[in-house]
DNA sequence: TTTTGAGTTGTTCGA
DNA sequence: GTCGAACAACTCAAA
């Protein structure tokens, strides 16, 4: 009699370690299909972009590598996911099937169905919490409703002091994986066919055996003084951990965990204000799951009727990086080479997009969602919806980045222009978030011809801002409707 | 029930 | 140079 077999489908949870769907299927005993379906038309209008298959192939590659250790092998299709799991159930003898849950709009509704079609045939389907802290429902505010602000939620969040973590140990894995057709990981094609990838290659390391060293790096160099340095773009003050907790190559229950047990009096704030960041994370993805139209629509309706600009000059500058503002520019280009932004650039220039340019959220969503290798819908989402002051707990309407201002007091020095703008290599530290405001010499003397080799600003800052808040005063006596 | 105070990330203006 | 106020409207909890 042939044994039987579950399937543990991956998704984005490309991980071994607290992984409570493998755990599931490893308690049962029976042969295991680990499995990963490349179903990118079944993400809704948001297919994964191309800094994330980037990110992707590498991790598959990575996650295939590790399960080799155990004597599993990682099946890998492409299609729709409910045809090709009762294709693998068929051709494997699967009786059941576990996985781990996502928070998406599309991909609940999706999982919803294929959970119920494949119960209906007598198959055990489960689903586990495993990429959050807290289920969406475990968290709501007096009145039974969702937070929409984030101070009280993470007041909230706290309380609830038990997180689970699997600890299941992985080193006596008898059972092995049945023969199953299955795809090559390259033929996937998730690589690029122009070689633009060299600036990712040499930025990360994807892949779910780097981010426990890229987590122990940080808390033995970043944490301490993590509150303070995190928000300066060229000192290495951040986890730099987004792209891992995306496709779940390190859960979060396990950064906090680690976090939460290192005994050293002087790491107590870093630890508080990093596990505040991923209270952020949680917010956003609790958000989506119960506003799901925000991924496309403001939360606040009124935003809707905002006057936005159509300046397609306009968001190409901006998206290539040649505004003329430096931080804004340097910015823009660590994204496109690079598949990531700082944190605190990121809100210059999605301020700068929104506020000074005119040009919709959503233009700039879908931008971030093409160029970043940590692209996740709830955290772009939230991000955007925040600096277009539309979302839950967004940013007030009067608070517009200035970028010089911002430029200055972040990166005085001009070490983060330096790394990203070539143009303004001799260019003093004293000019280099205005060159359009040096002296004639100086300009000489870097290099420099503005509107020649690099730009002339393509916005007055202060007229943008002064139209910016006429616009947004407009809003002010309109309701918000459902 | 009503009121009060606080709320990730800012800027400008005038004293 | 430094400092506080003003810049909405709304959410949420505590008083």
């Amino acid at each position: 009699m042939t044994k039987q077999t579950a399937i543990v489908w991956f998704r984005q949870d490309l991980r071994l370690e607290d992984n409570p769907a493998l755990d599931a299927a490893l308690k049962t005993g029976y042969d295991i299909i680990p499995l990963y379906i490349w179903s990118p038309e079944e993400e809704g209008k948001w297919i994964p972009g191309a800094a994330s298959r980037w990110w992707l192939h590498y991790s598959l590659l990575d996650l295939h590598e590790q399960l080799s250790k155990y004597g599993l092998k990682l099946i890998i299709r492409e299609g729709k996911a409910l045809e090709q799991l009762q294709d693998v159930i068929q051709s494997g003898h699967v009786s059941c099937i576990f996985w781990n849950r996502r928070y998406e709009p599309s991909i609940v509704i999706r999982d919803r169905q294929i959970k119920s079609a494949l119960r209906s045939t007598g198959l055990q389907a489960e689903s586990y919490k495993a990429n959050l802290l807290f289920e969406p429902h475990e968290i709501s505010n007096k009145q039974g409703r969702p937070f929409q602000v984030f101070t009280p939620f993470w007041k909230s969040c706290l309380l609830h002091n038990k997180i689970e973590y699997s600890l299941m140990i992985r080193n006596d894995i008898k059972v092995s994986t049945p023969k199953i057709p299955s795809l090559e990981i390259e033929s996937l094609n998730l690589l690029p066919k122009i070689h633009w990838d060299q600036g990712l290659k040499s930025s990360w390391k994807p892949g779910s055996s780097h981010a426990k060293e890229i987590l122990s790096t940080f808390i033995s160099h970043g944490l301490q003084h993590y509150p303070q340095e995190r928000d300066y773009p060229s000192h290495q003050g951040v986890s730099h951990l987004s792209p891992y907790l995306h496709f779940g190559e390190i859960s979060p229950r396990s950064i906090w965990h680690t976090i939460r047990n290192i005994k050293k009096d002087e790491l107590e704030e870093g630890k508080i204000a990093y596990l505040r960041q991923l209270g952020w994370r949680e917010f956003a993805h609790h958000l989506l799951y119960h506003f799901p139209k925000t991924v496309d629509h403001p939360l606040h309706s009124k935003y809707a009727s905002f006057p936005w600009r159509n300046d397609p000059a306009g968001l190409k500058a901006w998206q290539k990086g040649l505004t003329g503002y430096p931080i804004v520019d340097a910015g823009m280009r660590e994204l496109w080479t690079t598949g990531w932004m700082h944190n605190r650039v990121r809100m210059i220039v999605g301020s700068f997009l929104v506020k000074d340019l005119l040009i919709s959220w959503q233009e700039g969503a879908q931008w971030f969602w093409d160029t970043l290798v940590d692209a996740d819908l709830a955290n772009n989402t939230l991000g955007w919806q925040w600096v277009g002051g539309c979302g839950a707990d967004a940013a007030p309407y009067f608070r517009i980045f200035n970028p010089v201002t911002q430029g200055e007091k972040w990166d005085g020095n001009g070490d983060y222009i330096l790394r990203w703008i070539p143009e303004l290599a001799k260019m003093p530290a004293q000019w280099i978030h205005k060159p359009w405001e040096a002296p004639v010499e100086i300009l000489e003397k870097a290099e420099i011809k503005l509107g020649k080799t690099y730009p002339k600003p393509i916005v007055d800052h202060n007229e943008a801002r002064l139209k910016a808040l006429e616009a947004l005063n407009g809003l002010k006596y309109l309701e918000d409707k459902e």
